[in-house]
DNA sequence: AGGCTCATGTAACCGGTTACATGATTAT
DNA sequence: ATAATCATGTAACCGGTTACATGAGCCT
C-alpha cells in the first residue's frame, strides 16, 4: 500500500478495536475525530470493499429484525501486518506544510484595502472561536473512547485533542496580532497623511 | 470557477504582479512560498493551458537566443475578475480542519509502546526543528518579495511568515508537551510495578 | 563530454468529494 | 403519513501527484 492513503489505515485501526459496519465507521469519522479526519460515508463504503478486495478485511452479513442488515467488516492478520507497518513507519513531513488555500488567500490580500483585510481577520476569528465552542459538545456524546481498556491509548487521543486545543488558540493568536499590525500599519499612513497636508 | 482550486488562484495571484513564464511560477511555488502553496511544474503548466482556455490569461511566445524559447502568460481582465471574486469571498472553513495522516498516525500509537511513542515524538521534534533552520536560509533567495511596492502586500506575506512560525512553534511545544506527559506516564507505570511486588 | 539552468510538457494514477439513489425499521 | 435512524451503495468529477520524456543553450 502507498504513503499516505490515510482513510484505509484508519478504518484499519478502528477495526483492530472492534468487528465493525460501514455505517458504525462513518459515525466515527464524523465524530470528534473528523477533525483529524472526515469521511464521506460513499468513501467509506468503497474503501471497505477496496480493503476486502486486498485480503486486509473480512465481511459477514448480520441479519438484523428490528434495523436494516448490516455487512460487519473483520481485520484479518494480513491486514493487521499493514496496519502496524503504516504505524510504525510514522511520515512526520505531512505536518510541515500548512498547505492552505486560506493562507494563500492572505497572501494576496495587500491587493485589497486594509478595512477588507481586518473584516477578513474579525471573521476568521469569529469562526474559529464559534468552531471551538462546538467542538467540546460534539466530544461528549463518543463511547467509543470510553470502549478501550487501554490507558495508552486514551493519552494518545489526549494527545490528538491537544494539538487541535493548541492550533486553536495559534490561530486566533496569529489573527489577533495580525489585526494588531494592521492597526499600526493604519496609523502610519495617516499620519503620513497629516504630515503630507 | 469551484471552490478551492487554489493553484489557479495562486497563478492568477501572482500574473496579478507581473507576466511569468511557467517556470517562473514553478520557482516561486517551490520557494519560501511552498510551505503555504506546494506545486508540480507539470501541474502549473497544465492549469495554465486551464486558464488560458477559460479566457483568465492570454500567452505570448518569447524568442530567446541565450536561453530556450518561452511562453509569457499576461492575466486577462476576465482573469482579474475571477482573481478578485476568489479575493473577496474567503473560504476560512479550509483551516478549521486540521486533516492530517500524522495526527491519525498518533491517533492510534497507544498500539505500540510507551518507548516506540517517545521515540516518535523525539524524531519529529528533530524533524520540525531541521525544517525551521532550513527555511529562513530559503527565504533569502527571493526577489520576487521585493518587487511589489506596495507596502500592504509585505505586510500580509508576513502573516503568511508568522502563521509558518508561530505553527513550527506551537509544534515542537506541543510534542515536548506529548513527550512529558508519556514520561509521566512511564513513572506512574514504574511505581505501580513496584507495588505490585 | 558532462552537468547545470532554462523550459515545456504527457500519461497514468490516486485519494477524496459531490451528488444522487435506495430502502428497511421504528417512533411519533 | 412522515420523520428519524439505520444501512449501503453508484457515478461523475476534481485537484493534485508521480513518473516519465524532451530538448535548448551555457559553462567548465
Amino acid at each position: 500500500m502507498r504513503k499516505n492513503m490515510s482513510l484505509s489505515h484508519g478504518i484499519l485501526g478502528f477495526l483492530m478495536y472492534n468487528k465493525m459496519s460501514g455505517y458504525d465507521l462513518a459515525k466515527i469519522f464524523n465524530s470528534s475525530i473528523k477533525m483529524i479526519w472526515y469521511a464521506q460515508n460513499s468513501h467509506i463504503y468503497l474503501e471497505l470493499k477496496n480493503l476486502q478486495k486486498k485480503g486486509y478485511v473480512t465481511s459477514e452479513e448480520i441479519i438484523q429484525h428490528d434495523k436494516p442488515n448490516k455487512n460487519l467488516y473483520e481485520i484479518t492478520q494480513s491486514g493487521k501486518d499493514e496496519f502496524y507497518t503504516w504505524l510504525c513507519k510514522t511520515d512526520f513531513s505531512s505536518m510541515n506544510m500548512v498547505k492552505n488555500s486560506l493562507l494563500m488567500n492572505i497572501f494576496f490580500t495587500g491587493n485589497l484595502d486594509i478595512a477588507a483585510s481586518k473584516a477578513k481577520f474579525h471573521q476568521f476569528i469569529e469562526e474559529v472561536q464559534q468552531k471551538s465552542i462546538d467542538l467540546p459538545n460534539a466530544q461528549n456524546d463518543i463511547d467509543f473512547y470510553k470502549s478501550s481498556q487501554n490507558p495508552l491509548d486514551a493519552l494518545h487521543w489526549q494527545f490528538c485533542a491537544d494539538f487541535g486545543n493548541k492550533y486553536t488558540q495559534m490561530r486566533l493568536e496569529w489573527a489577533k496580532e495580525c489585526l494588531q499590525k494592521l492597526e499600526q500599519f493604519e496609523q502610519v499612513e495617516k499620519s503620513k497623511e497629516k504630515s503630507e497636508i
